[in-house]
DNA sequence: TAAAACTATATAGTCACTATAAGGTCAATA
DNA sequence: TATTGACCTTATAGTGACTATATAGTTTTA
């Protein structure tokens, strides 16, 4: 199949496919005469593996990485899961972070009605002053 | 003060103080002969606003959008606390999505333990196929 | 006097794409 | 047959908010 096809299968740009190609993600597919890359049922699958991870934010380092232990079967899988356990502390504690956000967010809008002048803004005013660290 | 002086004061790098500069977000301050920019107490709070902004995550299009209200302080501020609600929004939003993420994080990590050769991994075998979205 | 610490500008790198430019290929249509 | 349109190619620049590097001039300290 060519690269629209399988952008098309897999749901993601035709410029991001030459993007993971280029950046060691994909293997460079045979090409026709023309020079179009043509791509197999194997791409189809990394690709997929590709974006599957990438909904998981893991970064394309990290899906490198996980591409390296495929190729070592034999090996044991503590780095993986490894990895798994870091990427869950990384999103919990985004979360963490997010919550404390939301609550300073919250708080200051809470200081200002809509009737006021901009001169009397409590939003503005809570920024304008060191209260906040 | 000298930008160094400035830089320690607000807790920022030098650098970053001159990108400010650049975008339009701080004024240019007066030079001395040998050309280091001299600042003034104004552009301590002006600087300390910008952070305390970007501690909130507002963008530096949205900081620029406060000071241009700082400017017409007779126009009502509803729009001040309409572009807090959004930002209170888009925190919310990024909570929820990241919750979703950790569920599936936490479930995928579920299905292996640390004793299994990469080629039974049940994370990369959850990884691999298509029972995710 | 020499070294250290500071300042200046300009330029490139980060991340994972996304957009744009400028052109080559192919099948179907007027 | 000419041309339209959909597809493909490469190369280059832009996104956001910095951060790093290179190179050079200035001030302060030892
Ligand atoms: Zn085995
Ligand atoms: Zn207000
Ligand atoms: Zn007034
Ligand atoms: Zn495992």
């Amino acid at each position: 199949m060519r690269i629209g096809q399988l952008a098309r299968s897999v749901g993601v740009d035709t410029q991001t496919i030459r993007f993971y190609e280029r950046e060691g993600l994909l293997p460079p597919p045979d090409r026709q005469d023309n020079g179009y890359r043509i791509y197999t049922e194997r791409h189809v699958e990394r690709l997929a593996f590709i974006r599957r991870c990438r909904i998981l934010e893991l970064s394309l380092a990290e899906i490198h990485e996980l591409q390296r232990y495929q190729g070592a079967p034999h090996q044991p899988c503590r780095a993986i899961n490894t990895l798994l356990d870091d990427q869950i502390a990384h999103v919990q504690s985004q979360i963490t972070d997010l919550q404390v956000l939301e609550k300073q967010l919250v708080s200051l809008r809470a200081s200002c009605n809509d009737d006021r002048e901009i001169e009397a803004c409590g939003v503005l005013e809570g920024l304008s002053e060191g209260s906040m660290q």
